[in-house]
DNA sequence: TGATATCGTACCTGATGAGTGCTATATGAA
DNA sequence: TTCATATAGCACTCATCAGGTACGATATCA
């Protein structure tokens, strides 16, 4: 299944609770207890989003954690790869680089090699265009009807930024 | 990281190679020896798109596999389902349907699932829009190139469909 | 000094990805 | 009819990783 691991979705619900408490400092507990996530692991998922700069960390008493930028400035690829790594799609895109950490055993000879780092690109603006502000709007008529229903036509097309607004 | 598995980037090959013998009857052995992946493995890979409809298999000597549809009609969505399941993007989004095998916990009090549906529904239809035709194209000069540099602002938008043109 | 909270790291366990092997079945040709 | 070829369907191994836990070190505040 091609979907988002638990960590990146706990990482999500505990960034749009940061959110709704712009400002104050709110500690991993506090999260835990009103996400409903145990907090053994949302302590290490906030320490992750902390070391990627998305969250701002306070230690010591009355410590805790709050967004290091406005929700319009946090993207999905940002969360994505403070979680799981970098986005790569398909997995030898980036083989390119020398430092990857799995090159391709087909690189020369590859025949989607081009096309599928291009979209993998798209793929990557994809996430890079949803923001958490748009996680946090939670309303259905800012969308507007026509992007809903005329699928796959005008399929990933000039629907997504209409989200946040 | 957030990558299709191998497997799916195995079928993705094995499908341009069929594409581009369009009508004939290919082998698992001949696709297997000339895109260089390990022939009892592309074996399963076949046997699954099949299953899927996407190819059709022809038993006994002189059998294989041929596309089942033009490839314009094959889609990122439909070879990723046949090869890894429904794509689900937040693992939750399709936890409403009873038969779901991982209800979520949070179901009731998820913050995020509302705003993680309609994500899902984009990242559906931008899987959608992409075909095995755009995998054929491997001439980068078919993409628009006001829709490679613009990012993020029209991140998503517009440039998917051209690139097949 | 003690309570609170993050930081870093290491660990465990079960699931899943990647890959292999075997038997049954279908087909075409000798 | 027989044989070679090729797919169908399982069942299996092995390694990796996701999900989750635990603990000592460190920072902050009262």
């Amino acid at each position: 299944m091609f979907a988002l691991n638990k960590k990146t979705g706990y990482a999500l619900i505990a960034l749009t609770h940061l959110a709704r408490n712009s400002g104050e400092v709110v500690s991993a507990r506090t999260v835990a207890e009103e996400c409903h996530i145990p907090q053994a692991l949302l302590t290490n998922v906030l320490k992750d989003l902390a070391r990627a700069e998305i969250v701002q960390s306070h230690r010591g008493a009355a410590g805790g954690y709050q967004l290091a930028n406005p929700p319009e400035a946090v993207t999905l690829d940002q969360v994505i790869t403070a979680m799981e790594g970098e986005v790569q799609f398909v997995r030898c895109v980036l083989s390119g680089d020398v430092s990857a950490a799995e090159p391709c055993d087909l690189e020369l000879a590859c025949p989607i090699r081009s096309p599928a780092s291009r979209i993998h690109e798209h793929f990557k603006r994809f996430l890079e265009s949803v923001t958490l502000a748009e996680l946090l709007a939670d309303d259905l008529k800012t969308v507007p009807p026509e992007c809903l229903d005329r699928v796959p036509e005008i399929a990933g097309q000039g629907c997504t930024k209409e989200l946040s607004g």
